[in-house]
DNA sequence: AAGTGGTCTAGACCACGAC
DNA sequence: TCGTGGTCTAGACCACTTA
């Protein structure tokens, strides 16, 4: 069914420079390779590497300096929204060193309220599957998530659902839905009586709330989040390379 | 003295494109010339197309489907955070639909605190110059920013420092230092004494606070910044285009 | 079948930094 | 001066969507 099509040059170039990054081959503050020296080695063209390196450049990993080289960011360690996704927790979680554990705590389905049947595109009273989930890091709550899906986008028999997947996961093997972009709110607010039970802290605590609109290429609403997310836990830490 | 090169093919494409968009020429949801068809009408190659119709796309301004064509994103408008910088707080407001204003609160050179010292790689005591500025969104206080720079970067003459440059062009024009990435922590926190000075709003409120670091292409710390940022009045919305 | 975007190549020339 | 990354070109072929 899910047709894995092979990896393209530029992934795997990438699979092998990030591995190389991870397994201290490069270290930190390293020069690395020039890029005709990568596109000898791996025998592709200039191009395909400086596209590869244009977006590790991108996440703040690697440095590029005209006229001198490229070199490993002395603070990769430091940021945990590597390849952007400021929605997928569970990647959130582990690339800021912690373990990641996902825990459903409900999946209901439920008539749409007005509110969520008009950021979902979905006619009054439709129906949708809510999906809300406690993620831990090395075992301490940090994030509780709820996400609506319009019920009418799942294939699959409700039953069967793995409600553990992630939710690009979610939607792509049983809604065929691909994301394809992502807008986020960040707020703040305070911790309510609700989200306390499952978050380990005191009601009226200052924590941040992210909420998430996923859409389709189309321009249609797939889904949407409601998130709390306890800073104190694990750090919110965006990268953004200039130029 | 500051030498301003000619702006790329690409720059012009680019504000080519944006310029359309920004009047109306292309209007969202509409599909875009094929790139061959905007190849052919600016003279350039295809890849300079692409290039350029890669970061719109980043921006999550355009939606690029293969097979079908280009469209411009229904959803532009709601977007703030276009061209990434998170800590540009003029462009921020501005893109969010306000008229804003930097109003110079304080600025003072004092030895920095031992926390500031470690941050920006000093010795304990040498100088900093501290920046604390208000933004106003359509005259209404949003975003307190208090900016830290160590004094020994700086070449000009004290008095003669504009107070109401953006930290890039600040750290450029008086430092001729360069930003080469940015890392940015968000945090909620509540709204304290001082700030609630400034901005308006009782104490104890739920409020963002950002902190934000630059360094520059060999990794060295430029400055950071500490902001209060009122989201009621401003939303912090990050796209993030899939893929 | 035709046209779109996605991937990749093999060159060229330029701007810049280190030596 | 030499090697680096930055820009740009003119092609080729593929994957995909629409009709």
């Amino acid at each position: 069914m899910l047709v894995t099509r092979p990896p393209s040059i530029s992934e795997q170039v990438d699979a092998i420079l990030r591995a190389r990054i991870r397994e201290g081959i490069y270290v930190p503050g390293d020069r690395l390779p020039s890029e005709s020296e990568l596109s000898l080695e791996f025998g592709v063209s200039r191009a395909t590497i400086r596209n590869v390196l244009g977006m590790l450049a991108a996440e703040g990993l690697i440095l590029r300096k005209q006229g001198d080289g490229t070199y490993l960011n002395r603070r990769i360690q430091e940021v945990n929204t590597h390849s952007g996704g400021l929605w997928e927790f569970s990647r959130l979680i582990e690339s800021s060193g912690h373990q990641s554990t996902i825990q459903p705590q409900q999946t209901e389905k439920r008539p749409a309220t007005s509110e969520e049947a008009e950021m979902l595109s979905l006619e009054a009273g439709e129906e949708v599957l809510v999906l809300k989930r406690l993620f831990r890091a090395d075992g301490r709550p940090v994030i509780l998530a709820t996400n609506v899906v319009p019920a009418g986008f799942i294939h699959t028999d409700p039953a069967r659902l793995d409600t553990r997947l992630q939710i690009r996961e979610f939607l792509m093997r049983y809604c065929r839905r691909k994301i394809a972009y992502v807008i986020t709110d960040v707020r703040s607010g305070l911790l309510d009586e609700d989200a306390a039970r499952f978050l380990e802290g005191e009601p009226g605590n200052p924590l941040l709330v992210l909420r998430t609109f996923f859409y389709d290429s189309d321009n249609r609403p797939l889904a949407f989040g409601h998130s709390y997310y306890d800073d104190r836990v694990l750090r919110l830490r965006l990268v953004q390379a200039w130029g």
